[in-house]
DNA sequence: TCTAATGTACAGGCACGCCCAAAGATCGCC
DNA sequence: GGCGATCTTTGGGCGTGCCTGTACATTAGA
């Protein structure tokens, strides 16, 4: 398996709202910073060769053999996101970036070995590897806490979102929310209101007391939204400000 | 710079006996796993690009652009290297092997984390990441000790080794030399004839005393004879035992 | 229901890194 | 000097993963 074909199952998994819900070959396409006819032409082999299951129209899902591949990878990132954040000191942000090419080529004795290490390493106590189940911002009920996991990778509402704070790791409460589904933030010491439509595309992790844990959590998060590659987010230039 | 080219590079400053002296372009084809043409077609490339000078019939030599990219992959291997034998407790030569795919995806900011992370771990003292001389074996005068940093690639060559003990990290001790350039290696409770070609397939690098700073020198030795990649190794089937 | 947006399909193409077969060029040794 | 071994070059080809342009199919909204 090619780190292209990876990456197709690995954002399958993770753009999908709920399993077997089919997702757009459009949406897969622009996520993957390729055109639609490639990711099209894509999804037909990965439908020949067993890993997804392509419904015209409708978009791909993943086979079980797909979703075992796609989880596999997926914890295989968490790992380096763990090691690379909390034993190497990199921003998380950067971390699921360098992530993102370290799980393509890690093998299971690696695996094994990293497992080793985080568990025996000092400060560390009982230590669990799963998926954390993360929810949509816009999703959330007031008094909710939580980490940012992942936020909008469209690169003007990314950097207005930085600019703000909301940048995963960082814990958030839902203050407020109003009729029409828009959300104020609360960062500690200020505040944010996001429309609805961004509130869509902040994806919230279980709350953790202290930065340590924080960031083991966001590292748990099974439902990453951004785009792992620096490079394919950059492609996604369309974006207009409503 | 794609993961190919850096291997071109790479290679040639490890098969390399001394600086400038040109390395045959069959022997690279040999040892990356590719066919003569094709390294012939890629070191036309690379010697357009700036990065080898090519001279017809006699080899290719790094240029200094191209001498600088290979020390800093293979600065980034080494660095691998120790993280992973020394943390990870991976056997040095699946070390090696993984190196050699991590070197392609580190960025600088990593190189810096995981410098810091060395220095820094538990048991660590002052650490040099510069690479460390080495010599052949059959270049080694009686009585000389050191590390075993790489051995032979052919198949049978590498498993007869193996099953000697002869394995990279391994302390070795060259207790007499035939006329004919014949090696007797000593291995604390065994020993090993080697005949005078075996000799000049084995590099050592200078002796350490505990097992830990045994491997840092074994990782830090910057004359890897061994092919890195296990696929490119099992493609070197044409060897004959003499 | 009809139309416009969205998704799909086909054709042709490109860069990369590799392959083989065959023909030349050079080197090194007798 | 000549000849065989080795190396280089040429020509053609392959697979992967992308691309564009154009035409066709489907879906969903007015
Ligand atoms: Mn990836
Ligand atoms: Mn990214
Ligand atoms: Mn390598
Ligand atoms: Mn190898």
């Amino acid at each position: 398996m090619s780190e292209s074909i990876e990456m197709y199952l690995v954002m399958t998994a993770l753009l999908r709202s709920e399993p077997q819900q089919p997702v757009p070959v459009s949406l897969l396409a622009n996520k993957l910073g390729v055109s639609q006819v490639s990711a099209n032409e894509m999804c037909h082999k990965l439908d020949e060769r067993g890993l997804l299951a392509y419904q015209p129209y409708k978009g791909v899902t993943l086979t079980e053999h797909g979703e075992t591949q796609a989880q596999q990878i997926l914890s295989r990132r968490r790992l380096w996101v763990m090691f690379l954040v909390e034993n190497l000191g990199i921003e998380p942000e950067e971390a699921d970036d360098l992530a993102c090419q370290l799980e393509h080529i890690t093998s299971e004795r690696l695996v094994t070995a990293l497992k080793a290490f985080l568990e025996h390493a000092p400060g560390a106590g009982q230590r669990e590897f799963e998926a954390v189940p993360t929810q949509e911002l816009a999703h959330c009920t007031a008094g909710t806490r939580g980490i940012v996991a992942s936020v909008a990778t469209e690169p003007m509402v990314a950097a207005f979102l930085r600019a703000q704070g909301v940048v995963p790791g960082t814990m958030v409460e839902v203050l407020a929310i109003s009729a029409e589904g828009a959300v104020l933030v609360g960062l500690g010491d200020r505040h944010v209101a996001l429309a609805p439509s961004m509130a869509t595309q902040i994806v919230l992790a279980p709350p953790s007391t202290d930065q340590s844990s924080r960031h083991r959590a966001w590292a748990r998060c099974s439902a990453y939204w951004s785009c792992p590659h620096s490079d394919a987010c950059d492609c996604v230039l369309d974006y207009q400000v409503q």
